[in-house]
Order: C-alpha cells, then structure tokens, then sequence
DNA sequence: GTATCTGCAAAAGATTTGCAGCAAG
DNA sequence: CTTGCTGCAAATCTTTTGCAGATAC
C-alpha cells in the first residue's frame, strides 16, 4: 500500500500522507488542495498548509502531479492516474476525462523541429454540457 | 485603430485603454497584467488595478483572451491573435509558439462524442531548450 | 536522539473591490 | 449632466513559509 511507495522514496511514512494517498486513489480524478481536506476532515484533524506542503513533496518525487487550470487553482492526482485530459462545462463544472492523449505523436515532431527535449504538456477543453445548453 | 474597436462594444475610448491595446497588438504576444504595466509606465501613468479592470473589460467583451498557465499566472493577448499554442523552456523561459494548432479536428470529434458545445481549449508544451540543455 | 513532519499564524503574490473623484459622450 | 472609468488602499483567495513542538525511524 503507501506505505511502501513513501518509504521507497526516503520519505516517512506518516498516517497523514497515507490519507492523503489513499483519497487520491480513491476518488481517482484531480482535485484541489481544498477538497483533499474536506475528505480528510471525517477521518483525522490536519492543517491545510500539511496538505499543502505533503503534495508539494510527493510532486517532488513525482508520486502526484500537480497542473494548474483554468480557474487558477492547482489540481493534484496520482502520477500513475496522470496523462488523462479533461473537457470542463464553463457553467456548471462538470469535468469529462478525455481517455487517449492526442498529442503523443505531435510532440516527438515538435521534439524534432525544435531541438527542445520535451517533458511535458497541459491540455485542457472548455465547453457547455448538453445539460447545461438546455437551459 | 483602438478607438473604433473600443466604440463598436459600447465602451468609452480612453486614452489608457487605447495604450493597453496598442501594447497589446505591438508585441503580440500573452503577456501578464504586470508586464503591460511595465510597457505602460514610459508611456502614461496608470494604476495596476485599472489595468485589471480594462483587460477585464476587454475580454468580457471577446476582444482580449485571458489564459492561465501552468506558473498560475493570468496571459492576455489580442484575440485576433490567438489560437496559437507555446512551448515554453522551464529552465530559461523561453517560449516558441506552434503556429498550427492541431486539436481542431479532435474537438470537432470530441463535440460529436459528448454532446458538449466546446467553446475552447488551453493547450502548453513544456520542455529544455536545446541552449540549456547543453549546460 | 535526530532528521523529518506538523500546526499555527503570519506572509506572500496575484487579482478584485469599495468608494470617492474624474472624464467621455 | 450622468454614466462609466480610474486611483488608491484595503480586501480576497490560494499558496507558501518561519518557527517551535511533535513524531517516525
């Protein structure tokens, strides 16, 4: 379980980076700092600067990653869950995962072209869901 | 010039305003609030916060496009001028801008499969450029 | 034991806002 | 004139940080 996943990464192997683990794996999709601790809250009683600077630590050692969408907050997931993309309704926040990341191919050519080694992308789509044209 | 464009949306033809569009065109590229103060200052005096107001004003209004990169930092640019994306150094900064953009066709899939009416999407490369790798 | 975590409160950085005065139409 | 724009300072929101006490190993 985490335990060995943290331990693996010289970091200590504490009930509170557990939580947090075990909330990302749970609910398998990016979410804010914020949200990890609303689901933390039932659990144990921990800071939110803890869960701050636990994800700042597990990106670090690329267990989670972090983007930063549009709405200018940071979203973290499980690395291993990473490398989905999403299209978000503008107006009532409903995020779909977009399973095949197009953009594979696309980026050896642009590797290629540009002489950059590249590491990484951020893709993300803005729409309004069927619902929400309705009304 | 500004002044027609600022006229046609029913807002008042400033002098600041014009300033801020005309930086906008000049360089043409995503710039942050900061650096078109920056620009401004040689030029006329005017407070940050009514640069936030005006590029506020200007994209309610679809003449200016705000997107928020991965450093969570808010980039406006003209929107006659968008739709391109970047590639952008993460050791030096440096950013490319990819002239094609190659989702057109994939939201145009993805509007068929969802059901979604897709307004838009925010799209970034990282990478090292072939400078900073070397060293 | 000691290096690493954690809580708290304070700081930081980017952006927004209330209010009173100013300027464009 | 009067509606909308601007400056200033204060407020907001998210995230980071310093320090002192607590915990894993």
């Amino acid at each position: 379980m985490e335990e060995n996943l943290l331990k693996s990464m010289d970091l200590k192997n504490t009930k509170k980076r557990q939580v947090i683990l075990s909330i990302l794996k749970e609910y398998n999709y990016a979410m804010t700092a914020e949200e990890i601790y609303e689901k933390t809250k039932p659990l144990l009683s921990m800071s939110v600067s803890t869960i701050y600077r636990a994800l700042h630590t597990l990106s670090d050692k690329n267990i989670v990653i972090k983007s930063i969408r549009q709405d200018g907050k940071s979203y973290y997931q499980l690395q291993k869950y990473t490398h989905k993309h999403h299209l978000v309704c503008t107006v009532c926040q409903e995020v779909i995962t977009i399973e095949h990341c197009p953009l594979e191919e696309l980026e050896q050519k642009l590797a290629v072209q540009t002489g950059y080694q590249i590491t990484g992308h951020s893709l993300e789509f803005f729409g309004i869901c069927p619902n929400c044209t309705k009304k």
